[in-house]
DNA sequence: ATGAAAGCGCTAACAG
DNA sequence: CTGTTAGCGCTTTCAT
């Protein structure tokens, strides 16, 4: 029972005019005069007026709201990147004036794209079909944190390989040559760079792979846990540094190590990814690499937001990781 | 340029009914006869039909999607609050098939009622008229973390008088007297409500309050810092046990504790807010209080379901809290 | 049980 | 620069 406000017919009667010259200067239409403009923009204010965006959907085409569809994996939850993500679109959207519709799927479901005018992907897991299914009813979409390949929509990545060889030389360069990787979750493209980049270090500076030292887990601090302790258990063949393909991990071998009377970085150095601010502080504040969450946020409203007005050509931008040294790693003894 | 979609007009026509009949089927009217039922829906299927919700919003009046508000104010996103939150409303609405409306605001700006059937407001800060406004236009509305007083909507509020009640009980049952509060950020309900509880607690004991004892914060980590270092200055003076208004300022008091060369607890017992996860690890792990986060954002959906399908009442939800004992606290000496 | 027709509130040609 | 008119794709009386 909400009561009927007032609809465009209202406001031309009030101001005195047609329907089409106050579509208009909702519009922001250039072809009004100042005058009758004023009249409008006055009953608008009057009536509390302001239009009904599933007519001016229907009627128009244009929504002027985009999905933003984080699927719905646990691991994605685990650090901080689900958060950040969201506060950066979230905050470009509200500064464009555009509505943000949040889907946490399963992957299973096709979104009805006549809803949105555009769509996010915050990655790709499971859904790769959503993401080819909007490309196929051509509705405007970029991809977060996936360097698609064989897809053919614009994207929004972090260089994972290169953010993972920048961890891994410094700890080279460091003197480490038992450099183990608690690597992430397979089903995740950022995770497999991570892993691959780490192995490219490792093998361009000729120091051979230990597949004991490549454990892979689903991002979550209880596996971290686990691959800290079996590394460890590992006792003389033990690694002196540890590069951990997450910040949330990475603390949590920390405590790992401190709990069997190791210390850090004295016994072990240890590398995270992604600057979590978590990571500042505790026993000892991380050195890791930096992912641009926020930036690859606003990055894709803004790459969307072209789409959406027209631009053809998809575009495929790879943001740089970079390596902030901090005090959990030193010099190997 | 999106390829136009099939229409319910061409699902009447392959199915050799009415577009009323096949709106019927959509609408999963009783009135439709189980053969031709079949022919829409097959009719459905082979043109890969879905009803556009705008012009479904437009001549039903029903539009299948909520907002949820959170208000862009920094200290929402220290803790994991708005996350969990998120989860929680998101899961749900992916269930319900909901379409969720995401905004963060600064509270400035009137939301647009008419694009929602419902609204979920996580917390009121200054956005205060909005609420007002949603109810005043009779959209159906609930808002969490926030028992609101004066405003007739519905909440889902935890306890955290209570909760912070029971953290310093527990305090002063170890034998505890002089315990500090760090607050958090006094423009929020739960701020003021744990340290009232706090206040409470010592009052119900006999304790006098220390005005040195209470620190307010903005629940940042770097107020968390100053504040314990405060603390600690105090020297003789100094508490014997904080209750933080939040885990992540919790773990930031542990740390300067530790930097200062005091133990946790034998020195200084620290009670928590949140049971946040991150909690459970790092130098000792955190006794705390737990905030059904996740709970109460699936209550607030199931609220405000019930309020859209023309449920009359308001009810006002509180939820308790409830004292998680891990290892940061001890028995005075 | 089914269909014809009248809107829902707006935008977009097309005239003027 | 402004107004007339025809839809946008559905739901809903109201007949049949």
């Amino acid at each position: 029972m909400r009561t009927k406000s007032a609809g465009i017919e209202d406001v031309a009667r009030l101001a005195g005019l047609s329907i089409t010259t106050v579509s208009r200067v909702i519009n922001k239409a250039a072809t009004v005069r100042e005058d009758n403009r004023k009249k409008v923009e006055e009953a608008v204010r009057k009536l509390r007026f302001s239009p009904s965006p599933h007519a001016q959907a229907l009627a128009g085409g244009k929504t002027n709201t985009i999905a933003l569809v984080i699927p719905r994996y646990e691991g994605i939850f685990y650090s901080f990147y689900a958060l950040e993500l969201i506060r950066g679109i979230g905050t470009l959207c509200d500064a464009l004036r555009l509505n943000l519709l949040l889907y946490l799927t399963e992957g299973r479901d096709s979104l009805n794209g006549k809803l949105v005018s555009g769509i996010i992907f915050a990655d790709i897991i499971n859904n790769r079909f959503q993401v080819e299914s909007a490309i196929k009813e051509k509705i405007p979409a970029v991809v977060i944190n996936n360097f698609t390949e064989g897809l053919s929509v614009s994207c929004v990545a972090v260089d994972n390989l290169q953010g993972a060889k920048e961890a891994v030389n410094y700890l080279i360069g460091l003197g480490h040559k038992k450099i183990a990787h608690i690597a992430g979750d397979m089903i995740t493209q950022a995770a497999r760079f991570r892993l691959e980049g780490y192995k490219q270090a490792l093998c361009a500076r000729g120091i051979k792979e230990n597949p004991d030292y490549i454990i892979k887990t689903d991002y979550s601090r209880g596996q971290a846990r686990r691959a800290a302790e079996k590394l460890l258990g590992l006792n003389a063949d033990a690694p002196t540094a540890i590069f951990v393909a997450s910040d949330s991990m990475a603390l949590e071998a920390v405590a790992v190590i401190k709990e069997k009377g190791k210390r850090v970085p004295e016994d072990i150095s240890i590398v995270g990814f992604d600057d979590n601010p978590s990571a500042l502080y505790g026993p000892v504040s991380l050195t890791t690499v930096r992912q641009p969450l926020i930036k690859m946020g606003e990055e894709a409203v803004r790459e969307l937001n072209n789409l959406i007005k027209g631009k053809k050509e998809i575009t495929r931008a790879m943001l740089p990781a970079e390596l902030i040294v901090r005090d959990s790693c030193k010099v190997v003894q």
